[in-house]
DNA sequence: CAGAATCCCGAAGGATACTG
DNA sequence: CAGTATCCTTCGGGATTCTG
């Protein structure tokens, strides 16, 4: 798997490492949503990050469950239910993305840009 | 540019903004590097950045100016000589890497991997 | 020394249709 | 409802060569 001598930074640069993880175009969304809304099913994570594929959902979901940060219950009904959740080993995770956001907000602000956030607020 | 009706969440969601650009394979690394050496030369970010190609350091180091993240000086002399910096809207971006590295080095341990840090410590 | 210029590839992601 | 399965496109990044 390892190509003979080439260095590979996401295994030992914990900087290249993290960013493998929460890196990808919906990962970090989906993880603050999940934060947000403690618990998510399938349909509402696809509602939640409004632009996203069947496909990139499922697959980030599974990569996500693959690397500890969130849960996947799946309750034997018809139809099918199945929720998702974040773990405490993807919760420390948050501080993290909260600080990126407000470095984007302040960021934002400087242009002139509305931030929009795609999450479907659950009290309101 | 913008395709009709799709949704760009990287141009207003502040998770997505941020992870635009900072993402990408080397910028974290290139900014954690220029905070902790202050100053660096194109070869000096070259060796650092171990693995990293000379088209995408380039690339990498353009993006972040047009972003405000980093300086770049230029010094009219022979051989040419151009030194890098972080700014201070880069820099607030640290504590965010450096959290998303303390999670990862947690992550590592217990998945029993030696970190490296590709980074030529400069006072070593 | 500090890049620029090409050519190229693989993986990430998109669109669409189908299923238990 | 919660996904699979395919096919297809894009583009991030790699390898190599060249230049002021």
């Amino acid at each position: 798997m390892a190509k003979d001598n080439k260095i590979e930074a996401f295994k030992c640069c914990p900087i290249d490492y993290g960013f493998k993880r929460i890196g990808g175009k919906y990962k970090g969304r989906i993880l603050y949503y999940l934060y947000e809304a403690k618990v998510l099913r399938y349909g509402e994570l696809s509602r939640a990050v409004a632009d996203i594929t069947t496909k990139m959902l499922t697959q980030s979901l599974k990569e996500l469950e693959a690397d500890g940060l969130i849960n996947r219950e799946m309750f034997p009904v018809v139809p099918p239910k199945v929720e998702y959740s974040i773990t405490d080993r993807g919760r420390k995770l948050i501080p993290f993305i909260k600080e990126l956001m407000e470095w984007s907000l302040e960021q934002m602000k400087t242009e002139n840009i509305s931030p929009i956030f795609f999450s479907k607020p659950q009290s309101q």
